[in-house]
DNA sequence: TATTGTTATACTCTATAACTATA
DNA sequence: TATAGTTATAGAGTATAACAATA
């Protein structure tokens, strides 16, 4: 009986990517991370990674929000943050104030200084976004958008 | 001159995520970690993470795929590959072939233990993502990931 | 000289248990 | 009894430097 020689192994040229390419979890893993990277490199002129920004914008636009309130919209857990408010504080971006009718809980404040950071870094944090997203028109990102928003909410 | 008692700091009841959700990053983050989690609890059965699974889809579509290649591909560093590796080699999902003009790579593939597994994992994925996108119609789904794919692609 | 796969390692991110003080 | 904030800590994820074998 004759022996066949076994087919050579041949190498992989093109990669078929097909079958993730229809995953919507892997689109838009890839895609978060272009534009955390485009975050990260703008942002580093404030010292800023997306959870600082993300603490420090809800502080700016909920002056008094708790670390609790930070957490349950972020998604953080509780001993996570408290380095972050640390070092914020120690930054001098934000405050502590005793919250008004909960002796346990103290409200998160901007600082004067802590305004006017954001103040910029929420400008370039939306230029930088422009510019990772340029490939979309207006509308079609407010439609990613709204469609990103479907599977979160 | 009077002193005006200071006003009472008012406490946050509803939280202000105006700005945070006009950024794609932010909504495609929260998006993303939704399906990621509920691709941890519905692949458990599998004993697979998302990048073991995207490991094993592209071993599985591209046989005789390098290491290289794959983290070219999902964007891995090589010494966080070894490990992953290792493991489905251990597991009997996978087995190292030698590459047919390349001395120091060798290819990959799937055993038939790993075909088989992975045949059930692919249909599993896609059933759980639909379910976690279920809010989407089949249009959107498909308009979302061109999206998405317009900013990493 | 460059590349594949590897080891060792460090740094970041995320999660859990348990404590304190207040409610 | 439950909650806000905190400490300590463990595990997962991600990154770099450096090496041996091969191109």
């Amino acid at each position: 009986m004759a022996t066949r020689k076994p087919s050579p192994d041949p190498s992989v040229e093109q990669i078929d990517t097909g079958f993730l390419d229809s995953l919507v979890g892997y689109n838009a893993r890839r895609a978060t991370l272009v534009i955390v990277d485009a975050f990260l490199r703008n942002m580093a002129v404030y010292g800023l990674r997306p959870v600082d920004f993300s603490v420090l914008s809800l502080i700016g636009h909920n002056p008094g929000i708790t670390s609790r309130q930070l957490c349950a919209t972020l998604n953080l857990q509780p001993p996570n943050l408290v380095g972050m408010v640390n070092q914020l504080q120690t930054r001098e971006l934000i405050l502590r104030r005793p919250h008004p009718h909960d002796g346990r809980a103290m409200g998160l404040h901007l600082t004067p200084a802590g305004k006017k950071m954001m103040k910029q870094a929420e400008v370039t944090a939306f230029e930088l976004e422009e510019t990772a997203t340029a490939r979309l028109s207006v509308a079609e990102r407010k439609t990613l958008m709204q469609l990103l928003r479907k599977i979160y909410v």
